[in-house]
DNA sequence: TTCTTATTCTAACTAACGTTAGACAACATA
DNA sequence: TATGTTGTCTAACGTTAGTTAGAATAAGAA
C-alpha cells in the first residue's frame, strides 16, 4: 500500500483494519465535499486523498451516497454533542445569556475548528441527491430541536424580550453562525471573539 | 426550433435574436446552478431548459465558466442596485433604522423573490472554479463596499452602538439574510415580514 | 426567386464518472 | 509451509460531461 495523503492512523498491524481505512475514506470524503461540493467531488479523488484506488472504496461503502450520508449525519451529530454539553453544563448557571454563549460558541468551534464533517454537511447539504436529503434531515432535526429546548428554556426563565419569534430566532442564529463559513478563516481568526462578536450584536442589539 | 421550457420572450419575429436567446440561457442556468450547484448542472441540462441542443450554446457563449461567471456578476449587480436605490431613497429620512431597514428589505427581496442570478450567486460562489471565483470577487466586493457605506453613515450620525465592529455586523448581517436562502419558501412565506423579524432582533437585540 | 446571414442541429471527440467482478497481495492461523 | 481471510488493485463497463466542426435550417434582404 502507498503512502497516504492524510496522517496515517497509528497502528501495531503494517495494514490498516478496515474501520480505520473506512474512517479514513469518510475523512477524506468530508474534507473534500466541505471543499468543492458533492458534484464536484469524485469518489477518485475521494480515494486517492485517503491512500487508495477507487475501486477498493467499494469493499468498505457501498456508494458515493452511503458515504455522502454518513458524512452529513456525523456532521450533525457532532455539533449536536458539543452544543448539547455545553447547555448541560452552563444550566446551572440559570443566566439566559450565559447559557446561548456557551451553546453558540460550542456551535461555532465545532463548524469551523473542529469538524470537517459539520463544514460539510453545512456546505452541501442542499446540494446531494433528494434521497440522501431525507435521510440526513431526521438526524438534523433532532438538532434543531435541542436549540428550541436551548431557547424555550431560556424564554420560559423570562429572560427574552418576549415580542421574539423564537423559531424565526432559531432559524436566523443558525443561519448566521453557519454563514461564517463562507469567510472565516480558522488559522487567522480566533473563533471565541467571533462568537462574542456575533453575541454581542444579537443579544443587546444594534442600536443605541 | 421546438418548444421552450422558459416561457417565450415575444419578439414580432418567428426566430428569437442572439441578444433573446443568450439570456434564456442565462435564466436557465441561474435557475439550475440555484437549485443544483455548478458542478452538478450540465450544457445539456441549461440548453434543455432554453429550448435548444448544448451544441448550440457555444454560439452564444465560449464555455461553461463564461455562463457562470455572467449568472454570478449579474446576480450581485442586481442586489447592488436594488440596495443602492433603497439607500438613496431611506437617507433623507435621516433615521438610521430606517436606512438599515430599507436597505434589507432590499437585499432580501432580491435574493428570495427576484432574482435567481442572485440567489445564485449566494449559493454557488464557494464552489465555482478558482479562475472564475477571482473574477466574481471583483463585482462581490463592490456589493459590500456598499454596505460598509450605509453602516458607515449611520454609525457616522451617531445612531450606532459605539462598541459594535462595523465590520462583523456587515459579514454577520449578509451571512444571516444569505442564509434564508436554505429555508425560507417564497411561496408561502412573506419576505417584508421576514425581514421586520430579523431585524427586530439585529436592532433591538435578544435579551430584555 | 435566389442569396446571404444568423442560428441551431448533429455527430463525434476526449475525458471523466460511478461502479463491478475478479485477480492479487498481505496477514493470521494451523 | 499451506490455507484461509481480509483488504486492495486492476481493467473494464456503460454513462455522462464539456466541447468542436461542419451541416442544416430559418429568416431576411435583394
Amino acid at each position: 500500500m502507498k503512502g497516504s495523503l492524510l496522517p496515517s492512523i497509528q497502528t501495531s498491524k503494517k495494514r490498516p483494519t478496515a474501520p480505520e481505512t473506512r474512517q479514513r475514506i469518510l475523512d477524506a470524503a468530508a474534507h473534500l465535499f466541505k471543499d468543492a461540493g458533492y458534484a464536484a467531488v469524485s469518489l477518485r479523488g475521494i480515494a486517492d486523498m485517503a491512500g487508495m484506488k477507487a475501486g477498493s472504496v467499494y469493499y468498505h461503502f457501498k456508494s458515493k451516497e452511503e458515504i455522502v450520508l454518513e458524512v452529513l449525519n456525523t456532521g450533525i451529530e457532532r455539533v449536536h454533542d458539543a452544543v448539547q454539553s455545553s447547555y448541560d453544563d452552563a444550566r446551572e448557571s440559570r443566566s439566559g445569556s450565559r447559557i446561548i454563549s456557551e451553546c453558540v460558541k460550542a456551535h461555532l468551534n465545532t463548524l469551523l475548528a473542529h469538524s470537517d464533517y459539520t463544514s460539510a454537511n453545512v456546505r452541501i447539504y442542499g446540494q446531494v441527491p433528494q434521497t440522501v436529503q431525507l435521510d440526513a434531515k431526521i438526524v438534523r432535526r433532532k438538532y434543531e430541536s435541542l436549540w428550541d429546548e436551548i431557547l424555550g428554556s431560556v424564554k420560559a426563565a423570562g429572560q427574552l424580550n418576549e415580542t421574539v419569534d423564537l423559531r424565526l430566532f432559531r432559524l436566523m442564529l443558525i443561519g448566521s453562525l453557519n454563514a461564517t463559513l463562507e469567510w472565516f478563516d480558522p488559522e487567522h481568526g480566533n473563533v471565541e471573539e467571533l462568537a462574542n462578536g456575533y453575541l454581542e450584536i444579537l443579544l443587546n442589539g444594534l442600536m443605541e
